[in-house]
DNA sequence: GTTCTCACA
DNA sequence: TGTGAGTA
């Protein structure tokens, strides 16, 4: 699966098309690439080229939003999500058991609840969750 | 026509 | 976040 996995790296969408798949506008998208949630390319003439990751990662993105988590709360949440990708590719390389959704749902339910259960003088200064519901 | 950066009645 | 200005 590493033709693939090329393929879904390969920077060719321009943010017009990034906008139209992902249904964020293109403020949205340039902040949260000011915000290091996202690292698309640049071309020769320093226009932002998207792959097919940065795609997902947008839309996660807005699915984390949706759930009222803010930009470090998400920032967070990749980091995880990357520590446990590393956790599960090196001590279960052939058991795929877990998907990459499974990792994102359990991962949102976790931050979710340390989120919610936390006093508003115990929360760190807007980590989880924007403003307590 | 599209995208980029910067700035704000 | 939106939006307009002035470019490339």
């Amino acid at each position: 699966m590493k033709e693939k996995e090329l393929r879904r790296t390969l920077a060719v969408l321009p943010i017009g098309t990034a906008m139209k798949l992902t249904d964020l506008s293109a403020r949205q998208i340039r902040y949260y690439e000011d915000q290091e949630l996202i690292r698309p390319k640049r071309n020769e003439g320093n226009q932002r080229m998207f792959s097919l990751n940065d795609i997902d990662r947008l839309l996660e993105i807005k699915d984390y939003l949706a759930d009222g988590m803010n930009i470090a709360g998400i920032k967070y949440a990749f980091e995880e999500q990357k520590r446990k990708s590393k956790l599960v590719t090196t001590t279960q390389s052939d058991n795929h058991e877990l998907t990459d959704d499974d990792v994102r749902r359990i991962l949102r339910e976790e931050l979710l609840q340390t989120g919610g259960l936390e006093g508003p003088d115990h929360q760190i200064p807007g980590f989880f969750h924007k403003k307590p519901l």
